[in-house]
RNA sequence: CGGGGUGUAGCGUAGCCCGGUUAUCGCGCCGCGUUUGGGACGCGGAGGUCGCAGGUUCGAAUCCUGCCACCCCGACCA
């Protein structure tokens, strides 16, 4: 496995590659800017999936699925949104290869299989989705539609990242069409607030929520509410964005429903998502130099189990110790692996799960057979203790609780001790500069003084918090009068 | 697309400035044996178009030219 990892700040970017590759997650693929997510790390997406879905069921939601290519005069319907992604668009203009006359056993592109009209692979869906919507919206009798697709898109970015930005990276994304306004600007507000407990509850990642500024808000929409988490290294890292969409798709594609009195109206739209990026905020809210740490809820393994043994009698003796529990904590729904592999020697296992981030370890060998107990390990804390035989259900049980609970918490802290407030430019730039993390100051809602901000510092306006405080006060930038503080820090 | 850097075995690398036997070392891999309560050890073994294409030279990983790929810093972004 090599040399231990080091999360010091300017080899932060370093440690968390090594990180995705040394647990096992992803590399990089020999496509462009696209990565392999390897089994382990897509056991822990599955899990993310299978709790985020059944969150969308519970909101009344639906799964579909729609095309990946979306012809281009679909695409450019909705202005803003085709001129926002059209920078980073990959286009199919061929639909054939042939023979290579000139270098035998190589293919070229037919020149005569050109397509009347470029398909863009999506790099979101508003546009292929809505010009389905147009046909099954007709009545108020159709509405609200509440549906959630899980896919693959593409936006072909400059400069790529493991998890954090990829060519092509899966996610999900929802796309609701509204009577009313008030109930599509609620839906986008009830789907960021899924997303933020979903952080908290099962990645323990604690989040802040809020709204973008106008700059940062998602190309044809009328407003964004997001959520935001701070990473260990003090930079900001959007985990989630829910969309409200106005009435702006439904007048480019042109889906009106009939109302109860007869009269036809444009629908209202939101849409919402979230990405394999939250793999990447997971894995840096609380892996440390000894590897990842995963909270227990999105454990691919919750519980692994590692014998010890000289002989193989010794070997069947612990089998035979070891199987009550196994069985047990299955029943219970606990996700145990018994590594009973017999090419690696007990500390080689001991390392590969602790880089791995599994949450507890269970060691079982002659001497705990004599005195009837077990070690038991907690990854979080790397803390192992040796407990009574019987006392394992109970000890599993309260670690699974406590682990999850524990790293709710030390993330919690670390975004509150890395919160800070500024009240002058000067102070701001020493903050954002020496200290990262957020800083909450007060802005005057241009755009001219954001940019300037931004081009000066690096820094971003991240959220304007929700459940902020209104404060009066004056802008750090141009010291014009500001209603509320915003959050502001360098972000990924 | 601008600025910088790097390409040598699956991974990480030495050698390059100053050309000269069979290209260095570590990890990993394969075999045998001893080991097994915190990343085992010994012995044996396999694995290379030195990024690609030209050029200079008796001779090129090393010098020259062109190309390609990747990484980092910007701009862009979930």
């Amino acid at each position: 496995m090599g040399k231990k990892l080091t999360k010091r700040e300017d080899d932060y970017s370093k440690w968390y590659n090594e990180l995705v590759v040394k647990a096992d997650l992803a590399e990089n693929s020999s496509v462009r800017g696209c990565m392999v997510i390897k089994p382990y790390g897509y056991a822990i997406w599955e899990n993310m999936q299978k709790q985020l879905d059944q969150m969308f069921k519970d909101t009344g939601h639906q799964n579909a699925y729609f095309p990946l290519f979306v012809p281009k005069s679909l695409f450019e319907a909705e202005e803003k949104n085709a001129e926002g992604f059209a920078k980073e668009c990959a286009i199919v203009t061929h639909y054939r290869l042939k023979n290579d006359t000139e270098n035998p056993g190589k293919l070229v592109v037919d020149e005569n299989a050109k397509l009347e009209e470029e398909l863009i692979v999506r790099p979101t869906s508003e546009a292929i989705i809505w010009s389905t919507y147009k046909k099954w919206i007709q009545s108020y009798r159709d509405l609200p539609i509440l549906i959630n697709q899980w896919a693959n898109v593409v936006r072909w970015e400059m400069r790529t990242r493991l998890f954090l930005r990829t060519a092509e990276f899966l996610w999900q994304e929802g796309h609701t069409a509204h009577e009313t306004k008030n109930e599509a600007v609620e839906e986008a507000i009830t789907m960021n607030d899924v997303y933020a407990e979903f952080a908290q509850n099962y990645m323990g990642m604690p989040v802040i929520k809020g709204i973008k500024s106008e700059s940062e808000r998602f190309a044809g929409a009328e407003e964004t509410y997001c959520i935001e988490a701070m990473m260990q290294d003090g930079k900001a890292l959007q985990a989630g964005t829910s969309h409200f969409l106005g009435q702006n798709f439904a007048k480019a594609f042109d889906v009106k429903y009939a109302n109860k009195n007869g009269d036809l109206d444009y629908v209202w739209a939101t849409s919402w998502g979230v990405s394999t990026r939250l793999m990447g905020a997971l894995i840096m809210t609380h892996s440390d130099d000894n590897g990842l740490v995963l909270p227990p809820k999105l454990a691919p393994i919750q519980v692994v189990i590692i014998p010890i043994y000289r002989s193989e009698e010794e070997f069947n003796l612990v089998c035979n110790y070891v199987d009550p529990v196994i069985k047990k904590l299955k029943s219970k729904g606990v996700s145990v692996l018994f590594d009973k592999r017999d090419s690696y020697k007990p500390g080689y296992k001991f390392n590969e799960h602790e880089i791995k981030g599994v949450p507890i370890r269970i060691v079982a060998g002659p001497k705990d057979i004599e005195s009837s107990t077990l070690e038991i390990f907690r990854r979080d804390k790397m803390e192992k203790e040796t407990i009574d035989f019987d006392k394992v259900y109970s000890k599993v049980d309260f670690l699974i609780t406590d682990i999850q609970e524990n790293l709710y918490k030390k993330a919690q802290d670390f975004t509150n001790s890395s919160t800070r407030k500024a009240d002058t430019f000067e102070e701001f730039k020493e903050l954002i500069n020496k200290k990262g993390g957020f800083v909450s100051a007060h802005w005057d809602g241009t755009k001219e003084s954001e940019e300037k901000i931004k081009r000066e510092t690096k820094a971003t306006i991240r959220l304007i918090p929700i459940d902020g405080v209104k404060e009066k006060g004056n802008c750090i930038y141009s010291k014009k009068p500001s209603q509320q503080r915003v959050l502001f820090a360098k972000a990924y």
